[in-house]
DNA sequence: CTGAAAGCGCTTACAG
DNA sequence: CTGAAAGCGCTTACAG
C-alpha cells in the first residue's frame, strides 16, 4: 500500500506547522481575514489533490477513541438473529457519528475457553459492543465483558441491562386487532414448532408473540382456538395437523401463524381442503422484511430489524458518551405489511 | 472506558524497559536461562492479572498495518449478494491472521457523489477491501479505489481483476449430471423471472447457470425443453405458465429450476395437475444454504457463500502481503444437497 | 490565529 | 538478552 502523504509533509510544503494544517483540515474554521481563508482553501485543495488520507489509527492513539465498535454474533444459527436489515440499521445509526463496526463470530468452543479471550476483549480495539447473542452466552464471558468495562448494548433479548428488542407482545395484540378490524370474530393461532414441552429454552419472542395474541383475543372478546403441538412437526405431519384443525368446527375465518412456515403449512392444508385463501380463510404471520421464495404475498408483521439495529447503535453511542443507564430497555414496534392473504371474513 | 494499564506502567513495575515487556508479551520467546524464564512468566501473569490490553491503534501506528479490512456492500438488494454464511466465511478466512473486518453499506447517492468519498477511502483505516457489489458500481468510484491503491478482492463477479465467485456454469452441468445419473432422460429448465428481453443487466449467474444446464444437456444427449418467459411473472401467472408447460408433451420427468421460487411455482403447478413430486416429477434447484420457510425439502445446489467468503478473505490477505495477481479469478464449486424433491423417474 | 512542544502507546533497529 | 532512543502520525493545551 502506498504510504501517501502525511500531515508533516503537507505542513512542510506550505511552511506552516502541522498543528495549523490539522486545524484547517479537521475543524471547519471560518476564517474572517481573506488571507487566512485563501490559504486554508489552498491547503484543503492541496490535501485533496495530493491524496492526503489522515491515519485513523494515529488519531485513535491521540484521542483515545477508536471510532469503532464491535458486533458480536454466535456461529450457531440459534444463537443470534441476523439479517441484512439489522446490519444496515447499525450502519445507519453509527455512520452519522463517523463510527464503523466490525463483525465477530464466536463459536462455542471459543466461548467456553476460559483461558483465552477473543481479540476484541484482550486488546484495546474498540469503543463499545453490540451483543447479538440470545442464547446461552457463558457466564464467564459475560463477566469478561463487564471486567473490561466496555459499553455494551444487547440486541434481541429482554432480560439484560441495556437492551433493544422487537416488541412481540405488542405485535401479537396488533395482529388480533387488525383481523378484528376486518370483521373477523372467529380466530385461531397456530404454531407447529414450539410446544409447551419444548425442550430447549425458547427465545422470548415465542412466548411474547403468543401472549400478545392471547391478550388481544381476550381484550377484543373474540372467539378463538389454539393449535399447539407437543413437539416440532416436520412439513407433511404439520400439514395433516393443520388440516384436521381446520376441519373441526368452529372453523376460524382467520389464523394468526407464529411464523412464515406455519402460514405456508396452513395454506397447504387449506388447499387440500378446498378452502380458498383469503376468501374463506385469512392468514397472517410475523417475519423478516422479505419473506423470500413465497409465491404469494403473505400479510405479516415485519420484524423491525433495521430499526432495532439503528436504535441499538444510537443507544451504544450514548453509552460511549457516558450516558449509561442500567435500566434502559427498548421494545421496537413491528410494522404491518398487508399482502394477499387477508381480507374480510366470508 | 477505563484506560487500564499500559506497557510503560508494566515496565516500571518490573523495573525493566518497555521494549523487554513488549518482547515478552508479543513474541513467544523461549528463554533458556531459568532466571529469565521465571521473570517472563511473572510478567505475563501480571499482564493478565492487571488486565493489560495492548492498544491496537498504537500498534497500527508503529507497524503501518491496521489488521483490519473492509467489506463493501450496496444498500440495494440487487447490488450485493449477502448472507450470514458469507460473513462467516470472511471471518474464518481472516481470523487466523488476526485481522478483523468492518461492514460498509453504500447507498446510491453516496456513490454518485463525486466530491466526497466514503470514510474508508478518504482515511487510512484499513489494509484492504472486499467488494461485494455486483451491479453498476459507478466508474469514478472504481477509479477512487484504484487511486488509493488499496488491495481489493471482488466477490460474486466474474469480470473484475481479483475475483472470487460461485461456479454457476459447473453447477448447471452438475445438475443435469445428477438427474441423468438418477435415470432421467427427459429434462426441462424453468425460469419465471429472467427472459431474453429482460431489461436490467442480469447477474452473470443467471446466464451461467442456464448455460451450464444447456451444456450438460448437450453433453448427456438428453431430451429437454426450456420454459423461458418474456418478463418476470407474478406468482399466479407463473403457476399457470408452469401448468401449461407441464401439460404439454413431451412431459419432462425432472425440471431444473433457476431458483427456489421457480421450484415452488413448478411444485404448485404440479399439485394443481395432480402430478406427484417427486414420484412423477423431480424438481431440482439452486440457492442459499437454508431454503427457509419451505415446507418440503428441496434438492438443491447450495451457493458456496461461506467458501467464497473464506477464499476471498484468504486471497485478500495474499494481496496485502504483496502477492497481487491481476489474473486471479476463482470459481467456487456449489455443493449438492439432496432433499425430497428428486428421485428416479417413474 | 499560530507554532513549539509534549503526549498518546506502541515497535524496532542499534549498540552493548 | 537488554535498554536507550528514535520513530509512527496524529492531537491539544499553552504561551505568544
Amino acid at each position: 500500500m502506498s504510504p501517501g502523504i502525511n500531515l508533516n509533509e503537507l505542513a512542510r510544503r506550505f511552511k506552516v506547522s502541522r498543528a495549523t494544517v490539522a486545524r484547517i483540515l479537521n475543524r471547519n474554521i471560518i476564517y474572517t481575514r481573506p488571507t487566512y481563508r485563501r490559504r486554508a482553501d489552498k491547503i484543503r485543495r492541496a490535501a485533496l489533490r495530493m491524496g492526503y488520507r489522515p491515519n485513523a489509527a494515529a488519531k485513535a492513539v491521540s484521542t483515545g477513541r477508536f471510532g469503532h465498535v464491535g458486533l458480536l454474533m454466535g456461529t450457531h444459527y440459534e444463537r443470534s438473529n441476523f439479517s441484512r436489515e439489522l446490519l444496515r440499521g447499525i450502519h445507519d445509526g453509527l455512520s452519522p457519528h463517523r463510527i464503523h463496526y466490525s463483525v465477530w463470530f464466536l463459536d462455542d468452543s471459543e466461548l467456553s475457553d476460559q483461558t483465552s479471550l477473543p481479540r476484541f476483549l484482550s486488546e484495546q480495539l474498540m469503543d463499545g459492543l453490540l451483543i447479538n447473542y440470545t442464547h446461552e452466552l457463558p457466564h464467564h464471558f459475560r463477566a469478561a465483558v463487564k471486567r473490561v468495562a466496555m459499553p455494551a448494548v444487547w440486541l434481541n433479548v429482554k432480560e439484560q441491562g441495556d437492551c433493544v428488542y422487537p416488541d412481540d407482545l405488542q405485535a401479537g395484540r396488533k395482529a388480533v386487532q387488525y383481523l378484528c378490524d376486518l370483521g373477523h370474530r372467529q380466530l385461531a393461532f397456530a404454531d407447529f414448532v414450539h410446544g409447551p414441552e419444548n425442550p430447549f429454552r425458547a427465545h422470548y419472542s415465542v412466548f411474547d408473540r403468543r401472549q400478545g395474541v392471547e391478550e388481544g383475543m381476550a381484550e377484543m372478546e373474540v372467539k378463538h382456538r389454539f393449535l399447539t403441538v407437543r413437539r416440532a412437526l416436520p412439513g407433511p405431519e404439520a400439514i395433516q395437523a393443520a388440516a384436521a384443525f381446520l376441519r373441526e368446527p368452529p372453523i376460524p375465518t382467520a389464523v394468526i401463524c407464529h411464523a412464515a412456515r406455519d402460514a405456508a403449512i396452513c395454506h397447504a392444508a387449506a388447499v387440500q381442503l378446498g378452502i380458498s385463501v383469503p376468501r374463506d380463510l385469512s392468514l397472517l404471520t410475523f417475519g423478516p422484511d422479505r419473506l423470500n421464495e413465497s409465491i404469494f404475498d403473505l400479510t405479516h408483521f415485519i420484524e423491525p430489524n433495521q430499526a432495532m439495529g439503528r436504535m441499538a447503535a444510537e443507544r451504544l453511542i450514548a453509552c460511549i458518551n457516558g450516558e449509561a443507564d442500567p435500566e434502559f430497555s427498548r421494545p421496537v414496534p413491528y410494522q404491518l405489511k398487508t399482502g394477499n392473504s387477508t381480507t374480510t371474513p366470508p
